[in-house]
DNA sequence: TTGTAAGCGTTATCAA
DNA sequence: TTGATAACGCTTACAA
């Protein structure tokens, strides 16, 4: 019961060069013969053959996107912005969930370009030398979103003055002991970066640095959650805390609840992502705003420019972040 | 620099039947031969071109899964469920946003169809007739999660007696008085199921029906926020509510924090789903936990049944929730 | 304005 | 164990 071109090419009492010229609306049809054609579609209820279209066109009008997890709550946000805007030029996506493993990076690739993908949106830690020797190979444009690559077009927001602005406001709110719980010191932009930016704030503001003030954590609930109560031992607990994600910093919410004390009377807290939850939470959570549902929309956009050919000014966008002040500063 | 099996062929000095042979496994090859191939294959980096398989082997390796939304706290979970499996089973998903819009769950479908995938997802309300119909009519095979449909398999869980137990469980420590939140009544699960619980677990307890207790909410945040206040505003508050979403059901809690009650103290809350949110919050809520990557996983698994033509014994999987007793009760 | 036919990169049948 | 060759369903010169 499946039909394809020729039989409607038969029922319409034409030739598939016709019946194809309808659909796509490539080359003029007299229009009594085009409709002979659209009623035969009709009545068969035809739809025409992507793959065999892409085979002979060379290009499948689908992008891949490659995300750590996407039960992750930063991530869900960017993938609808991508998937909008992906939708609007007429692609539909992919979706592969990596998990940080280069590995799987690699595999996923491979699979993506064999089912020739029109490009790629990335977004992950840094870029293995196998996976860019890779997407080099293959082709295929990849633009990269929250993080970046000499050779590659990306998104992102700039980290280290974010992270500085954080502090900077929980300075101006009067705290001068703050402490901070950082990303993982091997990432460059979530950990290093935003660390970075405390320490410049601090430097600015002429408060000397302690080390036992800033405790690693890995991003999520538990570590921030781990991370503030080591603070909370400390002799001298900080009045304010920089968490450097939301999700840490609502671990980090709980363990100062937990111990009684009052958000942000006794100890401020400030996060960074503006992830869904931080306005729900209570008290909410006062935090660096990135547009995700903007980095994936702005990213996809750059993307489907190189796909058309259109010229590109800016390959390696910047966007503005928001602080975000709510409740709990 | 893009090679394909002809190329591979002449660089192995095979004809191109040998290549396909070795690349698939299909055929026996003699070993020495087969080296060539594979070293041929090395050298040029060639990829095979997995469109142009398709076309000639009639299925493509790829699921289409609609979602509502995947910014929504509910789906991500899911979705990395399917993905895993799908995965497992060498399967790349196409991902659709569908907003719960009749228009675009058709035309995302069409698009699913046009690429040819080999099976689908569906998550969403009630099937509705147009796409029912298309469905059958394009034969792929369609699994449901979290909705069901007489002609097709799914996954679901029992909402009506999941409701019933969550309110049996606030019965059981000592309310009387207790209120609900509800779904948007159109919806027959989430909707109608979880009221037709609630009302259950009151009758078996001779508890009377007070229709002031029962306000319809929409699933979000907003609605269970006013929802609650609504009830707030009571002569008699309740002294427990019941809450048919997570997401409103930490809105609910905003609300009574606001006023300075304390959960469970004076109002205990029992949310539904499970969402990630829900052990993060302060005080953690008390919920139905719906197995959402379970559902994601036993769904896609009974899709790659189908698609292996595999017989299927139950095609209508109800799974098990489990009551998860937190803070908030 | 329409039709014929070549070709997109594979797999699979058939013969050798 | 291998190689020629006809599909798969479409688009697109080129001819008519």
């Amino acid at each position: 019961m499946k039909f394809n071109i020729k039989d409607v090419a038969k029922r319409a009492g034409v030739s598939i060069s016709t019946v194809s010229r309808v659909i796509n609306s490539s080359k003029p049809v007299k229009p009594k013969t085009k409709d002979r054609v659209l009623e035969a579609i009709e009545e068969l209820g035809y739809r025409p053959n992507a793959i065999a279209r892409s085979l002979k066109v060379k290009h499948t009008q689908s992008i891949g996107i490659m995300v750590p997890d996407i039960a992750n709550q930063f991530y869900p946000e960017v993938v609808r912005g991508i998937e909008d805007v992906a939708n609007m030029y007429e692609y539909t996506i992919f979706l592969c969930n990596t998990d940080l493993d280069y590995e799987k990076e690699l595999q996923y690739f491979t699979e993506l370009e064999e089912k020739q993908v029109d490009g790629l949106i990335f977004m992950g830690n840094l870029i293995s030398d196998a996976l860019a020797k890779q997407m080099a190979d293959a082709g295929i444009p990849v633009v990269l979103i929250g993080t970046q690559h000499d050779e590659m077009p990306s998104v992102t927001i700039d980290n280290a003055k974010a992270a500085k602005d954080a502090v900077c406001h929980l300075i101006q709110k009067g705290h001068q002991r703050i402490g901070i719980i950082t990303g993982k010191m091997k990432d460059p932009l979530m950990g290093k970066a935003r660390l970075e930016g405390y320490r410049q704030a601090l430097q600015e503001a002429a408060i000397s640095w302690r080390s036992e003030l800033v405790v690693e954590g890995g991003y999520r609930f538990k570590s921030g959650y781990e991370g503030a109560r080591q603070l909370l031992m400390l002799d001298e607990m900080p009045t304010a805390i920089f968490v450097a994600s939301d999700e840490m910093a609502i671990g980090a919410m709980r363990a100062i609840l937990e111990k009684g004390l009052r958000i942000p009377q006794d100890i401020a807290i400030m996060g960074f992502d503006n992830v869904d939850m931080a306005g729900k939470v209570y008290p909410s959570l006062t935090t660096i705003g990135q547009p995700m549902y903007e980095m994936g929309a702005i990213g996809t956009r750059l993307l489907t420019k190189y796909l058309q050919g259109e010229v590109v000014t800016a390959s390696q966008v910047v966007l503005d972040y928001e602080l975000i002040e709510r409740e709990s500063s």
